[in-house]
Parts: structure tokens; C-alpha cells; sequence
DNA sequence: AAAACGGGGGC
DNA sequence: GCCCCAGTTTT
């Protein structure tokens, strides 16, 4: 009994099982506190992002407790992550505005979060996914790269690849295909030199577009 | 659609 | 040095 359906849910499910959760969701879950990581994640890789978060969050868990803090605190304590001059005035930023026009709590919806400066659809996406719990799709190049190589859309863009997912993808698995997709992309699904000898869903995947690495070249021409 | 922006980290 | 990086903003 041929089917044509790539089994997306049990994809995911195989994933799930070798990334369990969001880096950032095994450091909070608080909204605030997951829209500040989102923040201090931008650009930077994991690694230096949550014990950048370990450091600040203790210390500013709210709004409140945010814009009481000196623009060099904040530089300071989130200083390896990159961008530490940008990164903590949009914190602080971010923080008075909540003050000033969502008394202080952190909207739940993706339109209201536009709105503040310095988050973007895809910062957006993951406050809502992963800080209330609520179906969240974030789709970056990794998680457009996959869905295409395994056949299950084709799509050109990422923006493209969102809006089937919407249609397609049963909402319950929207979230979890945040850092799933994601986290197979960056370690085995790469762009280039996918290692599909390792994969665990290999028997699903119909490879559209899976590039090897190019040869080494053996030698330069000399003259 | 593409460039600008921003700075540490890996190599 | 040079290029990368789960992004956002501006041209």
C-alpha cells in the first residue's frame, strides 16, 4: 500500500526523541523572560546565549526589575553573546514599553509583538511558541531546506513555506517544529554534505535537492 | 530582494 | 584576518 504522503508526524515524532525540547524552554518558560532570550539569542549560538540568560534573568526577571538596571549592567552581563551594545538597549527598550503600553505584561499574539522594536516574525514566533504555549510556526532556512528536501512541500521561500505549513501541518505540531527542524538542519540536515548516514528518519526522505560536498580538488595548477 | 547593521567565536 | 550566525531594519 504505496502512499504518496510523506508521514510528517511520524518524522517529528523520531526527531523529538533526539531533541527533546527548546534550548531556551529548558531555561524558562516565563514569556518575559523568553522574549529578553530571544533577544540576547539573535546572531549568537546557543552555547553563549543561555548562560548569557542564566546571568541576567536571576537579576532582572521582570519589566520592573529590568529598567531599574544601568545600560552597562545589562552590557556586562550579556557581553559574550555579541551585539552587547544593541542587544541591551533593545532589553531595555523592549521593557519600558511593556511598561508604558501592556502594563508590563508580554502580549500573547504575533501582531502585538511585531510592534516592538527589535522583534521580527521570528522572534515573535518563538515568544509565542515556546513562552504561552500557543501554536507558534517559525520558519527559518533550516526548516524550509528540510521540509522541501523530504518532499512533504516545495516552496521557494521561507515565507512560502510558512503559509503551507499553516495549511498543512495539524497545529498541535506547529511549535515543536521550532527547534526540531531547526536543530536536524544545523547537525545533520545541512545545506551542503548532509549526513544522511546518521539520520534517523532517512527512510522518509526523498532527498529533493541534497547536495554533497564538493570533491577536494586534488591539486592546483601551477605555472 | 538585497544590503546594512552589529560583534564574538571558530578556524 | 575572514567568514559564519535560529535576525531586524532600512533601502
Amino acid at each position: 500500500m504505496p502512499t504518496s504522503t510523506i508521514p510528517i508526524d511520524a518524522i517529528l515524532h523520531t526527531l523529538t526523541e533526539a531533541f527533546p525540547d527548546h534550548p531556551m524552554n529548558e531555561v524558562t518558560k516565563n514569556p518575559y523572560e523568553v522574549l529578553i532570550g530571544c533577544i540576547i539569542s539573535l546572531r549568537t549560538k546557543d552555547e553563549v546565549t543561555i548562560p548569557a540568560c542564566q546571568r541576567l534573568f536571576p537579576i532582572a526577571p521582570t519589566p520592573e526589575a529590568m529598567v531599574t538596571l544601568p545600560l552597562k549592567t545589562i552590557q556586562k552581563l550579556i557581553y559574550p553573546a555579541g551585539f552587547y551594545k544593541t542587544k541591551a538597549e533593545t532589553i531595555k527598550n523592549i521593557s519600558q514599553t511593556l511598561l508604558d503600553d501592556y502594563n508590563g505584561q508580554v502580549p500573547n499574539t504575533i501582531d502585538e509583538l511585531i510592534t516592538l522594536k527589535g522583534v521580527g516574525r521570528k522572534t515573535a514566533n518563538l515568544v509565542v511558541g515556546l513562552g504561552f504555549g500557543l501554536p507558534a510556526i517559525c520558519v527559518d532556512t533550516h526548516v524550509h531546506r528540510i521540509c522541501n528536501r523530504l518532499g512533504y512541500i516545495r516552496t521557494k521561500t521561507p515565507e512560502d513555506t510558512e503559509m503551507r505549513l499553516r495549511k498543512k501541518l495539524p497545529a498541535e505540531l506547529w511549535s515543536i517544529i521550532n527547534w526540531v527542524l531547526v536543530r536536524h538542519g544545523q547537525e545533520l540536515c545541512k545545506p551542503i554534505g548532509a549526513r544522511c548516514d546518521a539520520c534517523p528518519v532517512e527512510q522518509h526522505c526523498r532527498k529533493v535537492d541534497v547536495k554533497a560536498r564538493k570533491a577536494p580538488k586534488t591539486a592546483k595548477p601551477l605555472r
